[in-house]
DNA sequence: TTAAATTTTTAGACTTGTCTAAAAATTTAT
DNA sequence: ATAAATTTTTAGACAAGTCTAAAAATTTAA
């Protein structure tokens, strides 16, 4: 089944708005998430409920069902993938990656995302640190934590960036920290909340407020 | 300035019926092409003309501007770069490419495009051996060839092939030619035109109709 | 618990890109 | 050179996705 660039716009904001609300998706968020009128999102309600991707109940708001999360899968799949792929070998920053995402997450060819994945080597998390969806639609819901929260020697490795500010991105790239740097921390100093942390290639010291906007895995 | 979908699609139709007929174009190549019924595409000139992209006179076929051709330029550096990448990075067949970058090539960013091109290391041909616009929009018009002109002892690189059937592709595969493979004609059997050639990697000896469907440089 | 505020839906309209049918212009052929 | 054939354009319509304005339903609050 193929979907209009549109419906799949909205298919990707309803999975979205419902990891919050358990589920259920009132017509004002998805409006304000596709940058559209209340009014036309009624209306694609209904037709994304006659396609039977969506469960929708006048006046009650909208969930997918099994096969409206399949397409919303395959979308973040493919949008993940693509922003992967951007950071790896385009020299794309990490906050430069989503409007282009956006656009490449359309394109209609099952080849060419099982081949970027593979090209990729099978990548489990996007450059902001959330899981990629596999093939099947299947992925790791994100464990991730803030480097702020983790236990001294619990080793860690960095999957993201909750700011994505170009001097942010700038100062981690001065100390060598990018996806994949492994990150354990020798002491918490609770005076200021700054952090002494060991890295792949040296030890530094960091504030806490450094500490609240990297993603982390455990390891 | 940015075009839709439709109007790039069209922007490209003309500029390559434009080849061939020297710069005008009439109503039905293009509704051919674009695979719109003439009235439509009455309507596209008129709108394409209207945006400053073509010169038309009602009756009298549009031929591109200045604008409209690097415009359309643009649109086929895209569609080329992308079509290089899927080849030599994620395991397309040249037949398989085609389809892919139709959309690919509607993608809006200029960062996107210019970082392809440097990861691809600025290739000047694509799959089919048809020369890729630079950044400027300048290109090479093709001087290629058929293989089945090359003359003896004049060494020349594989650039392409015109038929882009699977089975005329595992040929070439089984006999590792390939895009850029160099390739010399040792001897032309005048008697049914089949050729003795020596490759990278051996010497072999290939029919005439072969010979008419590999496209070659001169280097 | 009922009035006010908010949210959602309906109704009708607009834009883009397409279509069919018919009219107009151009080209071809006798 | 004029009739026939072909090409191109015009006119009116439609689908997708959006909008505004107004009506209906739901939620909130006094």
């Amino acid at each position: 089944m193929i979907h209009s660039l549109s419906k799949e716009n909205y298919l990707k904001a309803i999975f979205h708005a419902a990891q919050q609300t358990n589920g259920t998706v009132p017509t004002t968020a998805i409006a304000k998430k596709v940058g559209a009128k209340p009014s036309s999102v009624t209306d694609m309600f209904r037709k994304l409920s006659e396609e039977g991707l969506l469960d929708y109940e006048k006046y009650k708001g909208v969930s997918l069902n099994e096969s409206g999360n399949k397409a919303a899968l395959q979308v973040i799949r493919k949008h993940r993938l693509w922003e992967s792929f951007l950071v790896t070998h385009l020299n794309f920053n990490w906050d430069e990656v989503h409007q282009v995402a956006e656009q490449l997450e359309h394109i209609q060819s099952d080849k060419l995302i099982n081949e970027l994945d593979k090209f990729l080597d099978f990548p489990t998390r996007d450059p902001h640190g959330d899981p990629i969806p596999n093939r099947a639609g299947y992925m790791k819901y994100t464990n991730k934590m803030l480097l702020v929260d983790l236990k001294v020697a619990q080793p860690g490795v960095c999957v993201g960036v909750k700011d994505n500010s170009t001097e942010f991105l700038q100062y981690l790239d001065k100390r060598n920290i990018g996806l994949g740097t492994r990150l354990t921390v020798l002491h918490h100093e609770h005076f200021d909340g700054s952090l002494h942390i060991q890295t792949d290639s040296s030890t530094l010291m960091i504030s806490s407020k450094i500490a609240q906007n990297i993603y982390i895995n455990l390891i």
